[in-house]
DNA sequence: ATTTGACAGTTCAATTTTAGAACTATAGAA
DNA sequence: TTCTATAGTTCTAAAATTGAACTGTCAAAT
């Protein structure tokens, strides 16, 4: 699979993947939301190659997640910040962080914590619904087609073939 | 960088990149919350290399993601199946839809809709604070260190070289 | 006036991953 | 016996990534 093709998928989070599903991609944006903003400042944190930092940098201004502003002429240099659009993945990025500090946590601890300025509190990102704010699980939602579903050819396909399916015996 | 070298990081977010980062994986997930159980399943819905996807359910399964379950004696088949650290990737998995549901929709609108079994509405997943219940966004929260912090060498080496910081003019 | 250093890239060979296709193995069904 | 379903494994070619060096601009230091 080609990597633009995932953008063309009839699913919201394929298309998601598409833009920032990849390990560098990810990681650069953890740094912009840790307030890095130029070339040097990713490079050294990350330890990315200058070639492929270069190029997701790029894309990700491509796809209007990072705007590269000028804040120096002669030699012109620019920085990478956060558009809306960029700064929407929040989320993403809180609930990444959350699963590694619950399932992933050595001895030692949460590497970090956060602060909420609202309430003061050190706290943990929850998932609620919008409409009832009651926190959310898989088995509690869900799927339905929306307007813009489609039926993936290999799924008809699949679909087709469902023929009565034979049980052989249980283990 | 090494993958495995992801898990070892003092971040929560890098180690849980390390485990679900990569396109195939995130996508395999998907399917594993779309009740998709097995190697043919997931093989034909995603088009993934059949080589690459039994690589990546190994890793899943090693990283107790995925449990691998026999269904069927003779030949031995097995199913995989979300453990409890697989279904708390529900949140990442719903927020990567909910950003391409707000930010990569075409003209036909959302693929999927997402119904709330408690309250039998069609709801958008909001990331509110676990103390206040108020909605997060990005600079509303402030990160300190935990009790697992470290210094990553390469920051500590750009502290001891952070010198006043010629600024030139401005652009 | 020349050298040094910071910054933001680009280029290129070597290595690693991934894609695509074919192949193996088991057992029930036709 | 042959066909099909399932779950892999193996192999080569193509693509992506790494590591390291290189380019170019300009300010500051010598």
């Amino acid at each position: 699979m080609k990597w633009d093709e995932l953008e063309e998928e009839p699913c919201s989070m394929a298309r998601t993947i598409g833009v920032i599903g990849d390990r560098w991609t990810l990681l650069i944006l953890r740094e912009c939301f840790l307030r890095t903003r130029r070339f040097e400042g990713f490079q050294s944190a990350l330890g990315i190659t200058r070639h492929l930092l270069a190029e997701r940098l790029k894309k990700l201004v491509r796809q209007g997640v990072l705007r590269r502003i000028p804040y120096q002429e002669s030699p012109k240099r620019h920085e990478y910040i956060l558009t809306q659009k960029g700064l929407d993945l929040y989320p993403i990025m809180m609930a990444l962080v959350h699963w590694g500090d619950t399932h992933m946590v050595d001895e030692r601890g949460r590497p970090l914590l956060h602060e909420h300025r609202e309430c003061g509190k050190m706290f943990d990102p929850v998932m609620v619904c919008s409409e009832c704010g009651e926190p959310l699980s898989a088995k509690e939602v869900h799927v339905h087609p929306g307007p813009g579903a489609r039926p993936a050819p290999e799924r008809v396909l699949l679909d087709k073939k469902a023929k009565p399916k034979p049980r052989r015996k249980a283990a």
